[in-house]
DNA sequence: GGAACGATCTGC
DNA sequence: CAGATCGTTCCC
């Protein structure tokens, strides 16, 4: 059980990506195995960070190991891991957890409906996670991390192309745990191995 | 100053 | 399959 370090986030996001399937995501009693995950860059036009840094965007821009969450469709929030060097705006994005522990409080967050946090929106909203989390350090305590209790990346994860966006769809960067199915594919053929 | 647009989710 | 709902960005 040992909190991951801020060298460790010190890579490339397509790097960092594949290698947090399997982490403990932890805020508070809320904990979850990273299931499904992103990655966005700098060079990259479906990223928040490819016209630079805004207001916005700043923390994606900042110390590896930071959150950044922002609102998406003036409704819901998305949580990000902030990886590389300071300033070259790459990030994570967690998209699913498997439910560990704190199941009650997500379940009230979540209003009773059974999927806790099969989705990007899911999860921030089954963690108590908004605005005011964004440029936390994942780096810096116990109540909001990511750890690691011994249980690797698997050696076979699912890869496919990113959602939800409309530019820079061709790109494999997108990975998933091979099972259990945290959420079904939206169109199966676009994992491969 | 204003318009267009989301890295989504939900219920019809 | 469309509506929700508003901050951010970009263009005039």
């Amino acid at each position: 059980m040992r909190r991951l370090r801020r060298s460790w986030f010190d890579r490339d996001a397509t790097e960092v990506a594949p290698d947090l399937l399997n982490k403990l995501f932890v805020h508070g009693r809320c904990v979850g195995r990273i299931a499904e995950v992103e990655a966005y860059r700098e060079d990259d036009p479906a990223s928040h960070s490819f016209r630079g840094p805004t207001a916005r965007n700043a923390s994606m821009f900042g110390r590896p190991g930071l959150l950044y969450v922002y609102l998406i469709y003036g409704l819901h929030h998305c949580a990000n891991v902030v990886t590389g060097p300071l300033g070259s705006g790459q990030a994570v994005l967690i998209r699913a957890v498997l439910p560990v522990a704190g199941i009650e409080v997500m379940q009230q967050r979540r209003d009773g409906r059974p999927d806790l946090a099969d989705g990007p929106a899911k999860l921030c909203r089954a963690f108590g996670l908004d605005r005011s989390h964004d440029g936390s350090d994942l780096c810096a305590g116990m109540d909001l991390a990511i750890v690691d209790d011994g249980l690797p990346p698997p050696d076979d994860p699912l890869v496919g192309g990113r959602i939800g966006i409309s530019r820079g769809t061709g790109l494999p960067w997108r990975w998933r745990l091979p099972s259990p199915a945290p959420r079904q594919p939206a169109d199966p053929a676009q994992w491969s191995q």
